[in-house]
DNA sequence: GATTTTGATTGTTGTTACAATAATCAAATG
DNA sequence: CATTTGATTATTGTAACAACAATCAAAATC
């Protein structure tokens, strides 16, 4: 027996309904038409951006949860010789002795694959630590920023690579390596909106 | 009046209409769901890689003989985390150099693996190239040396990283990369034992 | 009066559908 | 033989959708 109306504890109300912002973004979307090899390069992308989100609005430690994960490196060893640059005058020969270590470049250069990304580098403002543009920058989000590293930052929406440093007056202050002069420092005010995004622990790059 | 099948110059043909993979990704493509905020990012990153599809077309038409097929050379497990730098506000040029696909350091700096080996530099003869003292550089024996690439070279039994010239009585020079003119080029002279070791490809270093 | 239940309401999200456009083919035309 | 033509199929941006999730306050219950 159904009875109509009988029982109505819901109904209109005013300002009812999901709140903007409850998604997994925490801001609107919008749907978008990507070529299907692109797909994971963006969904990572994405779960990192996402990630960023979810660190900066509730400071837990999500690590531990383990939800949010980059992909993980299949990575075919590699080995080869590092050989020490003062090899004894006569006929060395790569193959036999004078072989410093043997070391794998994907190794050496990163330390935990899933806290770690690449960044190109563009312009010459971090010239005097070595980073020309086009190198690629290896980016650790795991490790906490020290005065003197070299980090990742976004500045007012713009990403940036700068040595961190702080002023006299205690404030953070990012800070170009170019004796030119052409780059000034970024002295951080409170107005600002800044974050690391991590360190730099690397960089590489191909000449030919 | 209309006369129905008066003319048809058109109709049904066997293998007609459009094909895959002529449009602008020139591969299929799928649609996401992304936060609107990254949408410029994202977008930025596509046209960059679009344009870089573009690119390789000319190569790709040379030895394509069959269907459509991208090489698939380095079909190699090759991944990290894409990271794309978000383009300056107000500078519309487009991103090419920023795009990061997955990218393994190894694969990236290494061409053959049995020709490679790595060398420490040392002092600061090459820093103009960006090669600090204590750089790995990636050098590659099997590459042929062309005047303008920087060159590991034994001369007189001593291990050098120069950049190969050629002076205008037509013999070898070492260049060194450094400004400050503390180090000076090498000219390669008849009586020397001189002697080409490799092509210095890449390098790479970790900061912390 | 305080707490819980309830149903309408609205945002989210992944997917499908669609319409306009673009590219292609071979028969028909000239 | 070159051009025109209309059917055909892919592309692509957007709209629409369905299932789900989150929210609210009235109603029911304690």
């Amino acid at each position: 027996m159904k009875i109509e109306n009988e029982k109505k504890a819901g109904g209109l109300r005013a300002g009812s309904g999901r709140k903007v912002g409850t998604g997994k973004f925490q801001e609107p979307t919008e749907v978008i038409r990507i070529p299907t090899s692109q797909k994971s390069v963006i969904t990572d992308f994405l779960s990192a951006y996402t990630r960023k989100q979810h660190d900066n609005a509730f400071k837990v430690d999500l690590d531990a949860v383990g939800d949010f994960e980059f992909p993980t490196m299949h990575h075919v060893p590699l080995n080869i010789a590092l050989f020490n640059s003062k090899v004894p005058a006569g006929n060395p020969s790569p193959a036999d002795d004078h072989v410093e270590s043997r070391l794998d470049p994907s190794e050496f250069l990163v330390d935990k694959v899933d806290a770690t990304f690449f960044v190109t580098i563009q312009g010459y403002s971090m010239i005097d630590a070595g980073l020309l543009p086009g190198d690629k920058a290896v980016v650790d989000r795991s490790k906490l920023a020290a005065i003197g590293d070299i980090v990742l930052a976004m500045v007012d929406g713009d990403y940036t690579i700068k040595t961190l440093a702080r002023s006299k007056d205690g404030l953070p202050l990012l800070l170009p390596a170019n004796k030119s002069g052409e780059y000034k420092p970024i002295e951080v005010k409170k107005h600002m909106q800044v974050e690391i995004w991590g360190v730099v622990t690397g960089s590489f790059r191909r000449y030919k």
